[in-house]
RNA sequence: GCCGCCAUAGCUCAGUUGGUUAGAGCGCUAGAUUGUGGAUCUAGAGGUCCCCCGUUCGAGCCGGGGUGGCGGUA
């Protein structure tokens, strides 16, 4: 296998397509989904279970890993695989969610963003240069441009400002970035829900030239159907032999969707993040497993599921262990998540190559309906 | 036995000089959660203010008696 970064499209279905990226730490099957482990940890997960899993990437955050145990640090310790532990690819986010997410703790300015920490008020700049040196300290395999994630609704003006310190910032990152033959940076398309915008975005970046094109900025609090005439405007302008990746997104539904209009990377802490306040996603639709409705409930989460965690354990026994903030919940439900998100995208995978990937919606999202109101 | 303190939501407790529909935190019941602060947010249910009598236009609040709990003491 060569070292080299290289994506390759082997069929498609409509606008969705089956592919594989190559890093130099191994192949990653599209579409794919990343679970995210922001701190250097997929959360309640060891590595080898999310492996176990059939994962092939997981995303990272430099923000987070910035400030701690700090980027020079984990270089020292010879890198993020080696330091967590996972010898497959990564991908990290270079901190322009965090522009939005923690927007009462950093300044904005041409140069960059200065954050002052959550956990120990010291203060850390982050500019474009700074974020692409984290990322290689980091040693990450597919690295992003800083941009600026804006949360909608927001005025056509923000929207544009936004975007065009994005494509600014997008400039300075891939030059920063310079030449690494064996890792990858991806520009990040911003522009809210304007098409004009995000039409500007895309051309400019494309110009640059990156190893792949990421949709950001989209499932920050507009309707899912505004995400996807979104995603339908941009699609068509990215280079169809370069990977595209909706960032941040999403609901399993979402990811169908979002496959059809023919994403092929995708990160959410839905899964995980659920998994740990009593929420699973199972074939037949989603279930709170915090609800009383559970507590009597012999049935296993989902009897269908890849994940042994989900058929061989009550919903009752979740339930208790959830709502008593035992730490197995977090991990026995976390677990039931990922795999269900790894089924649903190994479904889609082969229904590309199928070339009846639309029966294969029908039929998950039939499942859903019929499953609505399961236990009540 | 005597002395003192206490009794308000499931729990721990606020409650002004006696004044409209008695509150909080936690818990409970639900909902939200989309490039992760194990976070956060939203809504709801839940009351014989220990009981009885009295004072008062009006009592969770004042007086008397009772019951229960805690502490001290012989």
């Amino acid at each position: 296998m060569s070292p080299e970064f290289s994506f390759a499209v082997h069929a498609t279905d409509g606008r969705a397509r089956v592919g594989a990226i190559s890093t130099a730490r191994g192949i990653i099957r599209t579409p794919a989904f990343m679970p995210v482990g922001t701190a250097a940890t997929v959360k309640a997960m060891h590595p080898n279970a999310v492996r176990a899993l059939g994962y092939d990437v997981v995303l990272s955050n430099t923000y987070h890993l910035m400030l701690a145990p700090g980027a020079e640090r984990i270089a020292a310790l010879g890198g993020l695989h080696k330091f967590m532990n996972w010898p497959h690819s990564i991908l990290t986010d270079s901190g322009g969610f965090q522009v939005m997410s923690l927007a009462r703790l950093r300044k904005l300015t041409e140069r960059g963003v200065t954050f002052q920490s959550h956990i120990d008020g010291s203060r850390h700049e982050l500019t474009p240069e700074r974020s692409m040196e984290v990322q290689s300290h980091l040693g990450s395999d597919i690295q992003m441009q800083l941009d600026e994630c804006v949360r909608l609704p927001c005025s056509y003006e923000e929207a544009e400002r936004a975007m065009r310190l994005s494509l600014r910032w997008a400039e300075r990152s891939r030059s920063a970035f310079g030449r690494q033959p064996d890792r990858a940076i991806f520009g990040i398309v911003q522009g809210g829900t304007e098409k004009d915008l995000r039409l500007f975005s895309a051309q400019g970046l494309v110009e640059m030239d990156f190893h792949g094109y990421a949709i950001g900025g989209l499932a920050v609090g507009e309707p899912q159907a505004a995400m996807l005439d979104t995603l339908d405007a941009v699609v068509p302008h990215l280079p169809f032999d370069k990977p595209r990746y909706l960032m941040g997104v999403g609901t399993p539904d979402d990811l169908l969707q979002a496959v059809t209009g023919g994403v092929d990377m995708f990160d959410c802490v839905l899964p995980t993040r659920a998994g740990r306040h009593g929420m699973v996603f199972t074939r037949r639709g989603r279930l709170n497993l915090r609800n009383a409705r559970f507590a009597e409930d012999p049935r296993p989460v989902d009897p269908l599921s890849s994940s042994p965690v989900a058929r061989d354990y009550s919903r009752a026994y979740w339930r208790h262990l959830t709502k008593s903030g035992e730490i197995l919940a977090m991990m026995g439900l976390t677990e039931i998540n990922l795999a269900y998100y790894q089924d649903l995208m190994s479904g889609a995978r082969l229904a590309i190559s199928e070339g009846r990937l639309d029966a294969y919606i029908a039929e998950t999202q039939r499942n859903w309906a019929e499953g609505e109101g399961e236990g009540r």
